[in-house]
DNA sequence: TATTGTTATACTCTATAACTATA
DNA sequence: TATAGTTATAGAGTATAACAATA
């Protein structure tokens, strides 16, 4: 007989809440080292792949708002990482690009990000995060989970 | 010849977050509906099992410090959720209990957690669920993760 | 009028640390 | 001195909405 009242650690979502949030943690202490943070992360790993990108389209895929990424944006370009250009045919709109810089720390940031996963994932059998990653990414695709809900 | 540089979603630790956080994101809508938050739910659930209980033990299992505590205890008891007990023999102790109220509303809140399960993670098979769900509570036993890091 | 990006403001959540009362 | 709980303050991160420039 099953209980009346389900418990927290009952639940798929508590427990996936659980162990991402310690995993996450995890990686942003790993970033502070490079005084990056998760968000700025995913921001530039994004930029990497398909760079220029406006502003407006970043939002939409980090699922933040215009002003958020006006802001992470600001932050990325202080720090070096980032630069504005402003389009030629519609003189509103800008693109957002790697400098030299952050096309050289990207692939360090990867490194890292391998590395927590090797630190939290790598007890599991090869088989085991096989299925886990396929068993996610089905997930993304079914409810098509485009962008990152804020944590 | 796997890619120089990792994507986001070559990892799990990325993968887990964006499910996790949809799912979360999707309960914390259904608990609204109550007026209740994720913290809060997760508070009075821990009550359910073993009232009556201090803030500092709480705090430790919630893992937050004890002036959150405090703080969420406020607006659980404004809300009729939760009563404050002074301990009798150290009367710098408290202890938290549910009311009558908060016995009530749990199993309800309970509800929604198993209907959002259901919800997010339905369309796997029995199998996959269970899989699953042997995976997390492993990595939670492994790496003893008592305490939620903050969201 | 609609859209792009920016900015001002406010809100939520939490930590830090000072504080009161008690041990 | 140390501990239990409270409170004041500040910080991070984000949204909302008003704004200027351009379409």
């Amino acid at each position: 007989m099953s209980p009346a009242v389900s418990g927290l650690t009952d639940h798929l979502g508590y427990l996936l809440r659980l162990v991402s949030n310690h995993v996450s943690y995890a990686f942003a202490r790993r970033l502070e080292a490079k005084n990056v943070t998760v968000a700025e992360w995913t921001f530039v790993r994004m930029l990497y792949d398909e760079e220029p990108v406006s502003p407006s389209a970043l939002a939409k895929t980090m699922g933040l708002t215009r002003g958020a990424i006006t802001k992470l944006a600001d932050r990325l370009i202080a720090k070096g990482f980032v630069a504005r250009k402003s389009d030629q045919k519609d003189r509103r709109a800008q693109t957002l690009r790697l400098t030299a810089k952050g096309e050289r720390v990207v692939p360090e940031l990867a490194a890292m990000a391998d590395e927590n996963d090797a630190q939290w994932f790598g007890g599991l059998s090869r088989s085991e995060r096989d299925a886990l990653k396929r068993l996610l990414r089905d997930m993304v695709a079914r409810f098509a989970m485009t962008s990152m809900p804020i944590d």
